[in-house]
DNA sequence: ATGAGCCCTGGAACCGGTTCCAGATCCGGG
DNA sequence: CCCGGATCTGGAACCGGTTCCAGGGCTCAT
């Protein structure tokens, strides 16, 4: 209700040096700025934000845009961004942009434009080469998290590297006939980096000598998506693994719990490692990646900020470490199991 | 880039004549109308939003308080009012307000002050006194989902019911001993209805004469919070009950694994019902009662929408009908179970 | 004594739109 | 023919802050 008017008439000065004093800009007496702050709280004066952003030109919003969100990550990595922006009394404005959707179309072509934020965190976003266009002609900083490297500033782990590192342990563990599950070659509904994942998992295959018995199965990255591929791979002796590497925990879950339902035993007759240490995975012992996607939103803030602060500062590309969390679903490979492959009685085909 | 003025100029007419253009109010004729659209198209006008907001008032933005994001309730809830959010051009700001956090209390101290928002959207927050007369003197529309009834609007199911509907269902299975499991009888951790579904809970079980045996168990509302306390409770024969009730699916599925890992059969042995019909309650058989909270954020948002557009509309309290989903994680009771109680070898305490 | 430089303050311009108001034109009805 | 009302347009005020600029007082070195 009152306006920087009321509270310099109150203290007795003019406009401008209660601007001063309540922005901290400029000179004022320790006298004055003490009394403007004084009038201001007493008013309960509040400066109106639109007024601020229209001279300043700065919003103090910093706009998200993530896929979706009922994925432990991004649901992780917002929370990290909303802990982050608060303690800079900064706003956060949300939009959703599941891949190929209207809606993504129109937070790249409308929303962007309106520049309502400072500055963008992109979450699990691969751009097209279109929206690519539109997030440079947006003129503002934005730092890309688990995801392609929009522009400069990025944080995630190294998704090639972890999937690799979960496949040989594996292969460690004497398992040759390893499946990969989870994600959709074509990309279409992998957003983030599942696809690299994928990369790593077959990297590690390929040098281990197994390039030709390497396999991905499809499913959508949920718990019940893995369960769904699991039940199906799994539910054929011929084509069963020993070990299966989810391309995030989530499906490795899923995969536990389809072996269980089929009387599987993990990890004496089946190994499944995933990558993410979900919040379910202590309860279900499952052998993992680690990673902090609260941290990795709150480093993305911090980058961002860096970057408002000094528009020519240096971009960063920030790698968390992800360490293998060994817990109880990854064993060394039961022979009996591996030897059904091919030779059992139904494996001819 | 380009402002107003150019647009004016290039079409040949003065600024409030553009102005009335491009919003679509007052007088214009068809010819200049068209001229100064095509003028904007050109130009690649985007109209500056502080600077509309600071003549208007109004910021085109709704605000969204959500005490968590982790659970699949308050993920859905988002993405509805996101989804419904977009279709009228409306920005999201959202805010995390965990309960008793500081967090919290900057929201209803700071933040709410700044306006920034149109309307507030608040989902599965019960005020405490001093944050209800923040809210008041927030003096916009608020719309409460799955909480206290904050001020006037609110969209959520009948807690109450549900849970007494998912409890009658166990008594006509023949169940006695049934328990409810989640939540926090102080209600520190319990966000949402699930204090209301408490007492449903009670209330069926008073109802049926078996208010001695009613039994609340406490956990954290999440599967491995739900897993936990069930292990304990299903772990002791002599407490372990016929039947459980969970606050929501996320602490049922979780009972539902606990029993499995404990070799309890669902549901020979044990019959489990949640509240929600969650992504997994397919995967796992569970009996729910269903609720849409995707559709319950939609609606949110419909109903702020009248209060924006008429702020002496008459308000709403929309109760969604939540339908009872029989899977195949509830049964008639097994008697021979059931006889364990007080009967067994270690029926004596 | 004088000018340079720092400290402090108020007036006015400005950010980029919307809206009020006054004036001009055109229409149909008395 | 004249007048009232509806239609159309431009100029100017306004929303609520920040910032530029000019001016006055002060200190300090020349």
């Amino acid at each position: 209700m009152a306006g920087i008017a009321e509270v310099a008439r109150a203290a007795g000065v003019s406009k401008s040096t209660a601007s001063r004093a309540l922005t901290g800009s400029g000179y004022v007496s320790a006298g004055t700025r003490q009394r403007v702050r004084d009038a201001a709280a007493a008013l309960g004066y509040v400066p109106t934000t639109s007024a601020v952003s229209l001279v300043t030109g700065r919003t103090q919003t910093v706009g998200v845009v993530m896929p979706s969100l009922d994925r432990w990550f991004f649901a992780q990595v917002l929370e990290g961004i909303q802990d982050a922006l608060l303690e800079r009394r900064y706003d956060l404005a949300l939009y959703g942009a599941p891949p190929e959707s209207a809606a993504r179309r129109e937070m790249f072509e409308h929303f962007l434009a309106r520049k309502r934020f400072d500055g963008l965190i992109a979450v699990g976003i691969e751009p097209s080469a279109r929206e690519l266009e539109r997030l440079v002609a947006f003129g503002k900083p934005v730092v890309a998290v688990g995801g392609y490297d929009v522009g400069t500033n990025a944080v995630s782990i190294d998704d090639q590297a972890a999937a690799r590192i979960a496949t040989d342990h594996l292969l460690g563990l004497g398992h040759r006939e390893i499946v990969c599950l989870g994600g959709d070659p074509d990309g279409r509904h992998t957003s983030f980096g599942d696809g690299r994942r994928l990369e790593g998992y077959l990297s590690a295959m390929r040098e281990a000598g197994l390039e030709a018995s390497a396999r991905h199965v499809q499913s959508e990255v949920t718990m019940p998506g893995g369960y769904g591929a699991a039940v199906e791979l799994l539910g054929d002796r011929r084509t069963r693994p020993t070990a299966i590497v989810g391309v995030c925990d989530e499906v490795a879950v899923g995969a536990i719990i389809a072996a269980r339902r089929l009387g599987i035993r993990v990890p004496e007759r089946l190994s499944v490692v995933g990558i993410d240490d979900h919040a379910y995975a202590d309860m279900f012992s499952l052998t993992t990646l680690q990673q902090r996607p609260h941290q990795q939103g709150r480093a993305a803030v911090q980058l961002l900020m860096w970057q408002l602060d000094d528009p020519d500062a240096p971009t960063h590309r920030l790698y968390e470490s992800s360490p293998l969390v060994v817990r109880n679903s990854t064993a060394p490979v039961d022979d009996d199991a591996s030897a059904v492959i091919g030779v059992g009685p139904l494996g001819t085909a």
